[in-house]
DNA sequence: CAAGTCATGTAATAGCCATTCACATGAGCT
DNA sequence: AGCTCATGTGAATGGCTATTACATGACTTG
């Protein structure tokens, strides 16, 4: 093991030490400032200070950083959703309702993430590890689909867990992309996308012949 | 009224004659071909056959091109909307299920429209007419819904339209961004798009007291 | 500890793009 | 015929991506 010099200094010489980690958190800060598209590679060189041509002894291209930011964005996203799900604690509704909140709750909170994850426009199969980790985080959805599937009361034809997986992540993602945003940047509603989401769920929930109470709205 | 020297003769001298409209066509070509990010002012001049400053006649940058594109995009998804909801013929819910079909049909025919229209990464309140025509596209939702919710059977609480119709635009674009984009960038599906919409909206109809045939699947 | 190696940075450069400005052209009006 | 203004051109500025040859110094090895 090699101790870097981690003193906190700022004095720096020829070499950066930390140059990669730098160089993403730059990238997510500027993203969060001007969107996937303003980003720039010299300009992330810049706030790591460093010259322009450094940042490609890191990256392959100015693509290659934007996945490596969507990949670790999937990764943290996987582990609040998991966080969320805390594996269907106290019951399972509960839980799978928690789990749509925090799926709005990184939308909004790490809007940066976001973009980079699900509006970069990158080819998400020419990147294997992005690949990866956005299966890892649907996969937290399908399991408690899953669990939520053979909740289904006797009676009642019980649905594809995939299926309700699908139409769970499809809302949420709709709701997120069209009115969540952290930047503001979206359109007005007349309700909390949060409460949108929830009433959404509950409603397909019921029709899916879980017995829930009948009124759509929350009194607030 | 001036007629244009409309033959359709490529012998253009000094002045193009259409460049508004050459500069449009050209620029959604590259989009389909590119991505929203990969379009370039210049690139679009050059398809034109004009030089690289001429656009600057016809939009103040290249945000403004783009924000044309998306306008369009809407006016027309307006039209494709309005057409499969038919003013709810023959019957509301079997319009209502082809509006949603109507939607995916935009995002898979169109998808140089749709990138500009949802993942351009436009400021929307930026440019007023863009954003009136995307008010003008949801209203078709929003008012098909309201025909619904005044559908709902006795003894049932009735939704507000609103909600009804935020959901349903919800599910529609967050499948349409997810799984049904022209480009095959997208993840894979063990079921169509448009399945999977319908499904989605037959299960969340019940959820709301409609009555609809109590299995999910289609038998295919 | 001295020499060598290799990862990591730099400088310089080519090519592309957005945007602007002064100037050219010619279509339509009077 | 002459004027005028919308529409195009050329040239220039400054920024960005990406590549290449070269510089530096951290770490290894004897």
């Amino acid at each position: 093991m090699s101790w870097r010099r981690d003193r906190g200094r700022s004095e720096r010489g020829y070499h950066h030490g930390n140059l990669k980690e730098a160089l993403l958190q730059a990238a997510l800060d500027l993203i969060a400032e001007k969107g996937p598209a303003g980003f720039t590679f010299a300009e992330a060189a810049r706030s790591a200070g460093v010259s322009p041509a450094a940042p490609y002894r890191h990256f392959r291209d100015r693509d290659e950083l934007l996945s490596s930011i969507a990949q670790r964005g999937f990764e943290q996203f996987e582990a609040l959703l998991t966080a969320a799900w805390d594996d269907g604690r106290p019951d399972t509704p509960t839980a799978f309702e928690r789990l749509g909140k925090a799926y709005l709750k990184f939308a909004r909170d790490e809007p940066a993430s976001y973009s980079a994850m699900f509006e970069s426009g990158l080819a998400i199969d020419a990147y294997p590890g992005l690949f990866a980790a956005s299966e890892r985080a649907f996969a937290v959805i399908r399991n408690a689909a899953e669990r939520l599937a053979a909740m289904t009361p006797p009676g009642v034809s019980r649905p594809p867990a995939m299926m309700m997986a699908l139409h769970i992540w499809s809302l949420s993602h709709g709701i997120a992309s069209l009115f969540a945003r952290g930047d503001g940047s979206r359109r007005k509603l007349p309700m909390s996308p949060d409460d949108l989401l929830e009433a959404g769920v509950l409603i397909y929930l019921r029709g899916l012949g879980f017995p829930i109470g009948t009124d759509a709205e929350k009194p607030r």
